[in-house]
DNA sequence: CTATACTGTTACCTTGTGGTTACCATGCTA
DNA sequence: TAGCATGGTAACCACAAGGTAACAGTATAG
């Protein structure tokens, strides 16, 4: 992941960028508005990047001009940045184009996170769970096996995503019983059957299972051993 | 757009609601985890919401446990919000799946920005969209499969924009029938025959059918396979 | 003002889901 | 060995969800 960040406190964007290196997050660095404005000229308006931090204060003027001048092409996300709380200028940021901000003095963890939410907004970073021959794609809701397509139930797409997140972790009875009924009374052959259907559907033929059941303790997604 | 609003403290909801409202976004509203759970439940996993306000702190437990719990059919995005400006609390919120983050006490203005970008009201319309040989035009309004030209209803033409800024992702029924029928009591029926006739149109003679229908989950713009 | 198209409505059909029952396999315990 | 608990499979079927066509009232365009 690659992002700009435009900042003109070289010891703060020293340290920003020091930590999100160790976030493996790559960073260009400009310092002043025309910096910033060079790289946009050479980049095709930042296309290359993930996303952009945007500091509002900047000694050659103000930061909401390049959002306004460039907004055309912008194909990266923007996070303003500014020490002051004032909230016009919070509701100028994000009416120019911004889709997120925060105030300075910040935590270096939560610029992190906001930053890779951000980027992965707009990659659609579809997440994807993959295992063996299986491939789960949350956001597209879409499973594959190998190179067949596979429809699921709605019962059946909640519990494989419920696996998923665990996996390799099993689940236990109970919470697959509050998760899909969460007040219905349950009886235990719903279950059963459920189980029964999702595994057919997952593996055809004499494909590998990749639901395994560890008697008492629940049912995993993993790999047959 | 419709959004639900957790919170306990009943002189803040008001007031929030009352400016929601007043930027045009309907609210739900739960007083506490039990409600919001129960909410849940009817609806689905939430699927007819375009965000969530968590108030983090509530009297019968604490939020977090709400998403970790119901994450797996969690469509709706999810703004967190304490008091509370402890860091760990962030990144906790962060983990469990949350988007954003705002602490109290906060600007309602800010609140409304934050809420219309999470619902993705923001979203950059991409000029042209294809898929096979489907040519979607949305600054010129046309619609083209290979060579013909089709022309679409007004209702059909605000489908097939919807789908196609999601896709490859499902759109649920819900989300549809808030976006097409705003406010007025809306049959299933009209659901149903408005896609029948956009497929109609989409797909004249035997050409692949490009709106494929996910069972309980919605309907995805993709190609068939 | 007339013709056309759009959209809400109804009726009917098809399909697949999911709760249910019945039966079997395994492993533990008395 | 019988008895029981846990887990797996297959088949049945009521019923909800989805798909289609036809009709009618109303809006819209020419």
């Amino acid at each position: 992941m690659l992002i700009l960040l435009v900042e003109d406190d070289a010891v703060l964007a020293a340290q920003t960028i020091d930590f999100l290196n160790a976030e493996g997050i790559e960073v260009d660095y400009a310092a002043t508005l025309g910096r910033a404005k060079e790289i946009a000229a050479q980049t095709a308006s930042f296309d290359k990047y993930d996303a952009i931090i945007l500091d509002m204060s900047l000694p050659d003027g103000n930061a909401l001009s390049l959002l306004q001048q460039s907004l055309a092409g912008f194909d990266a996300p923007v996070l303003f940045c500014t020490a002051a709380t004032d909230l016009d200028d919070k509701l100028a940021a994000f009416a120019a184009g911004a889709l997120d901000y925060i105030t300075k003095p910040f935590a270096l963890p939560e610029l992190a996170v906001r930053v890779k939410l951000l980027a992965g907004k707009v990659s659609k970073c579809n997440q994807v769970f993959e295992l063996g021959s299986l491939h789960v794609d949350f956001s597209a809701k879409i499973v594959r096996r190998g190179n067949r397509t596979i429809v699921l139930s709605p019962q059946q797409w909640q519990l494989l995503t419920l696996l998923a997140e665990q996996a390799p972790t099993p689940v236990s009875k109970a919470q697959i019983l509050r998760h899909i009924w969460p007040d219905s009374e349950v009886n235990n052959n719903m279950y059963k059957s459920l189980l029964t259907r999702l595994r057919h559907n997952l593996s055809r033929d004499n494909e590998p299972s990749v639901i395994q059941t560890l008697k008492g303790q629940g049912v995993a997604l993993r790999e047959s051993s």
